[in-house]
DNA sequence: TTCTCCCGCCAGACC
DNA sequence: GGTCTGGCGGGAGAA
């Protein structure tokens, strides 16, 4: 593959002089030339580097200008190359056949066993190279370039079942697509790029990147705890890996896979693992996956309740016939990371630099649950992703009746249309971009309308909320739907949220709205729209109504609403220097991205919800059945899941506290308001970082809230809107206080919530603490930056926030509630600490800093980072083999 | 001893 | 019923 190397998106050249057309059959040369195969690709830099190019090449025929004027002469030239490859064909065959039989003739025994290609000889790496020798990087379009496995399998001289092993992996790039059977279209590194930039996105909007840190941070407590092998299962299935929305495979536009029978077992699909395996790669930073975490990853979207050891090695096996395939493409390397247990085999990508921003491409997937195929959005491709040519496991199938479609596409038109004038415009900003370049003409045009409108009635609402401000802000006030949520957390409650606006900085989740029919306040959570399918079974009252914004999936709600620190936070943990560079342009590229979803009027809401529960519990109840185990599973394991995750919820309760202990308790909601009204509705630009840096607001009813976790995703916000009729005031408390605190430090102001107070939190923490993505919060190990806030992180939000540093509190039923800016540091002074913490990718986070700071904490909130204290330092290093 | 991963059984899907 | 696909894990070579 190195004769093109990483070309590149625009390297288009075809400096593959290899045939074109499969129909070109390599020379039979190739078991005879194996060692001959080996030993360049070994006197190369690396194992596997070198492209072995042997059908261009007769044997012997050395690299002479000749040859390489007949390559170049043959590439231009279709027919020529055709004929010439023909005549080589019959010659090498024949040619080999003899070779063949003389090998035999002359040695016997032992010394023929000896001749036979050794095990590395034939390892799927080289069988690959082989194979990728066989066709151009760059093939011309238009030309056929087919495949024949059982052709390819013969002249390579290797079972077809290990043709199968590669031409699924490269499926799973798009370099090849399945024909019919026994026959695939060769399409080399054309789609590569696009494929890439696909499985970047769909990664990040899956927060790979979270879980990886997350099965590390767990392994890390594991192993200075019981360090068994049981611990480590129960560790896994706590972060909640396991409930990661699955999602199969990722299809591009026109490369759907036109054979129904590949459909079938790919839920376990070498394919479906291929992509995931690369999705690690393209979110981690360093780019390096080590086999086991990857392989925690993949079998923790399977079944978590299969994490046996032979389920594991077997996903290690698997990973290996991927990564040699991988290798072979050059798009990654193997490595080795060292650390206190011993080298782990590990993988660094190699592959060409990926930039998950791609305009109008949007991945298809064949799973629902992956890319949300919002089925109100009214997207182009809105079809093809909800289409579910892959029923996963369980059979499930998520397809949207037709009727039902347009059902929803009408309701969701009518309701962005009708909510304009009181709902923040969805802007698609550059955070939008993902979502924004996929979204259909249609939205975009409903998207500027209600843009429109809202612009020109902002100055209204501008006034309105200055009449209706201190109402609004009255949390005690059942009645008021959407009301007073925006300021309990929200760091700069907009005028939007006093309005019953729902502001969602939170782009790449589905952002639902909940209209509960009992006590007609609506919910906005988020969750994958298979999974939405799912909450809604267990909870009837529950109207789920996804919202187009596409990305989304469970772990992501969570990890976003916490990414401005915590996981800036994380990230900076496990990368150096440059990594918390590029963390923070993550978080700027994340924070970019702003989705609000409309308000919807009540009226309107209702009649959403009574189309929507019709639909969606129809829907639900197909959901369900076909879900089958999965979904019970998913409700029965939240429980030991969540209790399993108490310790995170601990911490997160513990942050909270820590934050509410500087929050001022005599905030008014003057101060709230007044700064709604001075932050209210900014320029479309100033609106959409304002809206960034609220908390992302999210309601669950709590006595509803039995959704599995990392299916429903609720952003632990106390958030603003919501209509929180539903909750009693300690409640109301409990949300507000359960928000994942990402400023604990020390040095922040301190607010008299009482621990019993506090205690009560803990309820909703239900999903939260479920979720995997809070788990990723800074707790345990890593929760010695709760007080470390990276300084360069502190600065940064600091300058976004500076204005925010009133942080309004508010009086629940006697209950104090302190509102806490999510993303906002609420110190008051600046963070002591400046150092940076700077983790190397494979150490443990951790610092002197973290006893101290953790010190000025209520006491049994400590408990949960005792142990992560002890946690000492390890040194990992990545080696390349 | 652990890491790698080849090999081929076998079962589901398809024809 | 035959063939195609590909999940799966035993077990052996390599490190």
């Amino acid at each position: 593959m190195d004769r093109c190397g990483e070309a590149g998106p625009e390297g288009k050249e075809n400096c593959s002089s290899e045939p074109c057309k499969s129909t070109l059959k390599t020379p039979l040369k190739q078991s005879a030339t194996s060692h001959s195969v080996l030993a360049e690709i070994q006197s190369n830099s690396g194992p596997l580097t070198t492209p072995p190019k042997l059908k261009e090449i007769p044997l012997g025929d050395p690299w002479t200008p000749t040859t390489n004027l007949k390559i170049l002469i043959s590439a231009a030239s279709p027919e020529i190359r055709n004929r010439e490859q023909k005549k080589g064909l019959q010659d090498s065959r024949s040619e080999i056949l003899e070779a063949k039989h003389c090998l035999q003739e002359h040695l016997s025994g032992d010394e023929y066993e000896k001749s036979q290609p050794s095990r590395k000889e034939k390892s799927l790496g080289l069988l690959c190279h082989k194979f990728l020798a066989r066709y151009p990087n760059y093939p011309i379009i238009g030309e056929s370039n087919y495949i024949c496995l059982d052709e390819v399998a013969e002249e390579l001289t290797v079972e077809r079942r290990r043709i199968y092993d590669i031409v699924n992996v490269l499926e799973s790039l798009h370099m090849v697509s399945r024909l019919a059977k026994n026959r695939y279209a060769w399409h080399g590194r054309h789609n590569l790029n696009k494929t890439l930039q696909t499985l970047k996105k769909v990664g990040e909007e899956n927060k790979y990147m979270q879980l990886i840190q997350l099965i590390k941070k767990r392994e890390y407590e594991n192993e200075f705890e019981l360090d068994g092998e049981k611990n480590e299962e129960t560790a896994t299935k706590t972060i909640g890996i396991n409930e990661h929305s699955e999602m199969c495979f990722i299809e591009l536009p026109g490369m759907e896979f036109r054979a129904a029978s590949v459909n079938s077992r790919k839920d376990k699909s070498l394919r479906v693992m291929s992509q995931k395996f690369v999705m690690l790669f393209l979110v981690s930073t360093p780019q390096i996956v080590s086999l086991e975490v990857a392989a925690k990853i993949l079998i923790g979207e399977d079944h978590v309740e299969d994490l046996d050891k032979s389920k594991f090695k077997t996903k290690i096996r698997r990973l290996y016939d991927i990564a040699n395939v991988l290798s072979s493409l050059e798009l990654i390397k193997k490595v080795h990371v060292t650390e206190e247990r011993g080298r782990k085999p590990a993988f660094k990508w190699t592959g060409p630099e990926v930039l998950s921003d791609i305009q109008g491409t949007k991945p298809i997937s064949t799973v629902s649950t992956f890319v949300p195929s919002n089925s109100l959005e009214p997207k182009p491709s809105k079809e093809q992703c909800s289409k579910n040519l892959f029923p996963t496991r369980g059979k499930q199938i998520f397809t949207r009746h037709p009727s039902l479609m347009k059902l929803v596409k009408s309701i969701e038109s009518d309701r962005r249309i009708h909510s304009a004038p009181t709902s923040p415009v969805k802007t698609s900003t550059t955070g939008c971009d993902q979502n924004s370049s996929t979204f259909p003409s249609k939205m975009a045009h409903l998207a500027a309308i209600c843009k429109q409108q809202l612009e020109g009635q902002s100055s209204e609402l501008k006034m309105k909320t200055k009449l209706t401000s201190n109402l609004e802000c009255n949390l005690a006030a059942p009645e008021s739907i959407l009301k007073s949520e925006t300021y309990t957390t929200s760091p700069s409650p907009s005028l939007v949220h006093s309005l019953g606006v729902l502001p969602l900085s939170h782009n790449s989740m589905s952002p639902v709205m909940l209209p509960h029919p009992h006590a007609g306040v609506s919910y906005t959570i988020y969750l994958h729209p298979s999974q939405a399918q799912t909450a809604t079974t267990y909870s009837p009252s529950f109207v789920l109504q996804s919202v187009p914004c596409t990305n989304v999936t469970g772990v992501k709600t969570a990890l976003e609403v916490n990414s401005k620190v915590p996981f800036s936070k994380m990230t900076t943990e496990e990368g150096d220097g440059n990594v918390v560079k590029d963390d923070t342009n993550f978080l700027n590229a994340k924070e970019k991205k702003v989705t609000k979803i409309e308000s919807t009027p009540r009226s309107l809401l209702k009649r959403s919800q009574a189309l929507q529960e019709n639909s969606l519990i129809k829907k639900c109840k197909h959901g369900q059945k076909s879900l089958g185990v999965p979904m019970g599973k998913s409700v029965k394991n939240e429980r030991p899941s969540s209790r399993a995750l108490h310790v995170d919820t601990e911490v997160i309760s513990f942050q909270e506290r820590g934050q509410i202990k500087f929050e001022k308790l005599d905030q008014n909601m003057e101060c709230c308001c007044d700064k709604e009204r001075r932050e209210g509705f900014p320029e479309d630009g100033s609106k959409t970082n304002n809206t960034q840096e609220r908390p992302v607001p999210f309601a669950v009813h709590a006595h509803e809230a039995l959704f599995p976790s990392g299916y429903l995703i609720p952003i632990a916000r106390c958030t603003q809107h919501s209509n929180e009729t539903t909750f009693s005031n300690k409640e109301k408390a409990g949300i507000c206080s359960l928000q994942p605190a990402t400023y604990s430090s020390p040095i922040t102001g301190v607010i008299p919530v009482t621990a019993s107070e506090l205690t009560a939190v803990n309820i909703p923490a239900f999903h939260v603490s479920g979720n995997p993505v809070l788990q990723s919060l800074p707790i345990s190990p890593k929760a010695e930056h709760v007080n470390t806030v990276s300084e360069n992180v502190n600065l940064q939000q600091r300058k976004v926030l500076k204005n925010e540093s009133q942080i309004p509190d508010y009086e629940l039923n006697g209950k104090s509630v302190a509102v806490i800016p999510l993303q906002q540091p609420s110190v008051p002074a600046k963070p002591k600490e400046s150092q940076v913490v700077t983790e190397n990718f494979f150490r443990t986070p951790g610092g002197p800093n973290t006893i101290a700071s953790l010190s000025s904490f209520p006491e049994n909130s400590d408990r949960v980072f005792q142990k992560t204290l002890t946690i000492p330092q390890r040194k990992l290093e990545v080696s390349d083999d």
